[in-house]
RNA sequence: GUGACUGUAGCUCAAUUGGUUAGAGCACCGGUCUGUGGCACCGGGGGUUGCGGGUUCAAUCCCCGUCAGUCACCCCA
């Protein structure tokens, strides 16, 4: 029996695990303050429902197998499918728009390398019933939040932003043939991660001329509304012009313009994005994305479900925490116990235990020796353990000898100085009411 | 799926051009000591050197295979 995890898998101690918290708790959060409302679907389903959307050769990339009731079924790779099912089947009765968010454990079987594991936590953001660009911005302004949550800021972090209808228009008035639009998706997609000879040849090769490859590509990378006004003055560019212009303005007034940057390198993979498309990468571009996402109008009807505007997003928990990591912002506060009570000899075990009782009904964090052991082997436990307080019991039935701060930041709420189990439950329970009013 | 590089204790690393019983620090466990605090000292457990084969009197070291990790493709979340 090997020890370790199955390759791309993960263990989580619960060093790992608080980590996993503190991300956890940041997505939570900040869903909360927009509103959105948590859902999950179940981590298998029918082999079928990720064919029909992404095609057979998706089977390669899946966890997948035959039940013992002979049904083709597949470890969820994503969720935006299984949304759509349950959106669809509920379609009628949802209050538009939909804002719902869902935190799912995603498998699939590839190669493992960094950022990329066989296994992951994404959050996924959703708003479905809604085609105007005020939901994109909504939805960006979502992400980027979670970003200044987790303490990042405009210099760690770059939305890059892009619009499939803008960039098809551009493409159009540049010559490009309508049908060949999606391979000249393929190539700007490929833009940064090859040489621009390569990406020049490719695009002339599906007709484009010289002079127009040239004139695009002046304008991959960041850019802005206005030198693309200038640039291509065409009726149907300056229209999605004036939609993402609406779409900045938003993104400002939400207060996360200054993370935001046009740039229509951002294509995405996947073919169903139908708008506006998102990515979030950290400043130095040295990780993968962060966060990717974006409006796909389409898919719910291609799903065989009502034909509703759509748009969402999947942020992974793996490229956010190395990031957090490399910019010492994963620092999950450590849930040890508040206290550790003791007392002279072994005996008084039981005095012990009910102290405990008493301190925890009282909403306290209590540990304690569970085997017999010298007062100074308790504390040097205690002090191991990282508890906060080492209660010493006295004399007296209930009584307290005396409580030290084992930790360098002691409280403030004069709880060194009880002298009874009863009054240090009093100024607990007092704690616990006034932190939740 | 393709290619390159790397695998020694839980972690970070040693081990003479191939040479006795593979070591150290940290961590863990036990003990002694010190009333102001995670100290000091003593002791202990823990390795089929990733795994399998080959060359050799002798392999952690050289060769082959395999598995795993890292990176780049591929693909994307």
């Amino acid at each position: 029996m090997s020890k370790a995890a199955l390759p791309g898998f993960r263990d989580f101690y619960p060093a790992e695990f608080a980590e996993r918290a503190l991300i956890f708790r940041a997505w939570r959060e900040v869903a909360r303050r927009y509103a959105f409302v948590e859902y999950d679907g179940p981590p298998l389903e029918p082999l079928e429902l990720y064919t029909k959307k992404s095609g057979d050769e998706i089977v390669g990339q899946l966890y997948n197998f035959t039940d013992k009731g002979g049904r083709e079924i597949s470890l969820r790779p994503e969720m935006t499918p299984s949304l759509a099912r349950m959106v669809g089947a509920r379609a009628n009765a949802l209050r538009k728009p939909v804002r719902w968010f869902s935190i799912p454990q995603l498998f699939r079987y590839e190669r493992q390398q960094r950022g990329r594991l066989r296994e992951h936590f994404q959050l996924n953001v959703d708003i479905i019933g809604e085609a105007d660009v005020t939901a994109d911005a909504e939805l960006l302004a979502a992400a980027i939040d979670i970003m200044a949550e987790l303490g990042l800021g405009p210099a760690d972090v770059r939305a890059r932003v892009s619009d499939r209808r803008l960039l098809h228009a551009i493409l159009l008035s540049l010559g490009a043939a309508e049908e060949q639009v999606n391979a000249y998706y393929g190539v700007i997609d490929k833009f940064e991660r090859q040489p621009r000879e390569l990406s020049h040849e490719k695009m002339t090769s599906l007709g484009m001329s010289d002079a127009n490859v040239a004139r695009l590509f002046t304008h991959l990378g960041p850019t802005s509304v206005q030198s693309l006004r200038e640039s291509f003055p065409d009726a149907a560019v300056l229209e999605q012009l004036d939609g993402i212009a609406r779409y900045l303005g938003y993104l400002d007034r939400l207060g996360v313009g200054e993370w935001v940057v046009l740039d229509l390198t951002i294509v995405r993979g996947l073919a169903y994005y139908t708008g506006i498309v998102f990515e979030l990468f950290d400043a130095k571009g040295e990780l993968r994305a962060i966060c990717g996402g974006g409006r796909y109008d389409n898919l719910l009807g291609a799903l065989g479900g009502q034909d509703l505007p759509a748009l969402g997003f999947g942020m992974g928990d793996v490229v956010l925490g190395e990031l957090l990591r490399e910019r010492g912002l994963m620092t999950p506060p450590s849930h040890t116990a508040e206290f550790w009570v003791a007392a002279e000899n072994a005996e008084r075990l039981p005095e012990v235990m009910e102290a405990a009782r008493a301190l925890r009904d009282a909403g306290g964090s209590v540990e304690y020796a569970l085997r017999s052991q010298q007062l100074q082997k308790q504390k040097k436990a205690a002090q191991s353990a990282g508890a906060g307080y080492f209660v010493t019991l006295g004399e007296g039935p209930g009584s307290i000898a005396s409580i030290q701060s084992l930790t360098a930041a002691s409280a403030p709420s004069g709880i060194e100085s009880a002298t009874t189990i009863d009054a240090l439950c009093q100024l607990l329970a007092s704690r616990t009411s006034s932190e939740s009013d």
